[in-house]
DNA sequence: TGCAAGTCGTACAGCCGCATACGAGTTCGG
DNA sequence: CCGAACTCGTATGCGGCTGTACGACTTGCA
């Protein structure tokens, strides 16, 4: 909404650090939520005090991280054919993303510490309403499951990609088949369970 | 594996000192793995230096707090019967324990913060093995999958007890349903998946 | 080529959390 | 009821991180 960056005058070697300083502290913020402002100019190979040339304090460094990847999934999803079945929609979406979305939630997390509630949601709602349309489509085609809140269907999915790029980080989960273990994991989560089968509570 | 403590030689009051102290420490570090001893003090009613008095560092502190939980565990699931068919198994070790599960998840990401890798490894292996022979035995039964790492079955499961108590923290999931919730998500995680509705990835 | 913009190091102040020291008051327990 | 165990406040040192200040050096750009 804003026309574009309130400062267009800039030089242009000033414009390429920071690109190089966003695109550390993504790196950084996503593995430690506390990466230290020092850490994160070690990482971009910059001195500290190149980054509080461009910002301010840390959680502007923080949010601009942040905006930055969510930019970046926006163009992601551009990319991806959304029509059609929506359980083969997800599965595409999930291959083509997964890792950027979970690297995205770990950043979120690392925002969440440092950025107001509001502003917070005003940057990410977009990115989550379209997952939650998407599987509201799958619902109304019978293929989602119906039982359970939207919400929860929402962020469980956050969750579990939360939790594979942990394990693959950590070794526990090849990283060549990470994806073929979301999507079917993903999937599980999603699908209209067998009538049925289901347990009822006590 | 040991005896008792190394000092049964406390004086009541202490002792009761002691259990509100870990209790607090409980609360807080699952709320935010970030507490300082100071906020953990006064959660218990008790001056810091109360604390330093029974434990000599913060980790320390945690290592008790984390200890506590996983002992509670312990001490759960030996309430539950574990036999017969896997699935109402699973669901009957939810019901009875999927918040103290929960709660012992982020305590645990709290201690991993501060305590080497191996001695917490160490604490938490057993519990989580458990699991793990449960889901086992699922798989030989047949109801439960087999076509995905048992790591990552045994860690999903986790990641979602996470989320799930989280949502609710945040309000975004009613408490009453939370345990149904996560009790329908599990299962839907761990069933044999219905055979050829998996698309093949790419 | 010359000036402004950008880079970067060092030094410094302020804050916060951990941990220790000391000392006085309170409570248990024999 | 007396001594030891326990509680708890205050003061203090230490270290790490943030953010500011200054100054010198390099680099884009007109």
């Amino acid at each position: 909404m804003v026309p574009a960056d309130t400062r267009p005058r800039r030089r242009a070697d000033a414009e390429r650090s920071i690109a190089r300083i966003v695109s550390a502290a993504r790196d950084c913020l996503s593995r430690d939520p506390d990466a230290t402002v020092d850490d994160i100019a070690k990482a971009a190979d910059v001195g500290r005090m190149t980054i509080y040339g461009h910002f301010r304090t840390r959680p502007e460094l923080v949010e601009a991280a942040l905006a930055d990847a969510l930019q970046a999934g926006e163009q992601m999803l551009v990319g991806v054919d959304l029509d059609g079945d929506a359980q083969q929609a997800m599965n595409r979406l999930l291959a083509s993303s997964w890792s950027l979305v979970a690297e995205s939630a770990a950043l979120l997390t690392a925002a969440q510490a440092v950025l107001p509630a509001g502003r917070l949601r005003e940057l990410h709602t977009g990115a989550a309403d379209r997952v939650e349309q998407l599987i509201r489509r799958g619902q109304e085609q019978g293929v989602f499951r119906t039982d359970l809140p939207i919400t929860w269907l929402v962020n469980a999915v956050h969750y579990l990609l939360n939790g594979a790029a942990e394990e693959t980080r950590l070794g526990r989960l090849d990283p060549a088949s990470t994806a073929d273990v979301v999507t079917a994991t993903v999937q599980a989560v999603l699908a209209t369970p067998p009538a049925n089968d289901i347990h009822p509570p006590r």
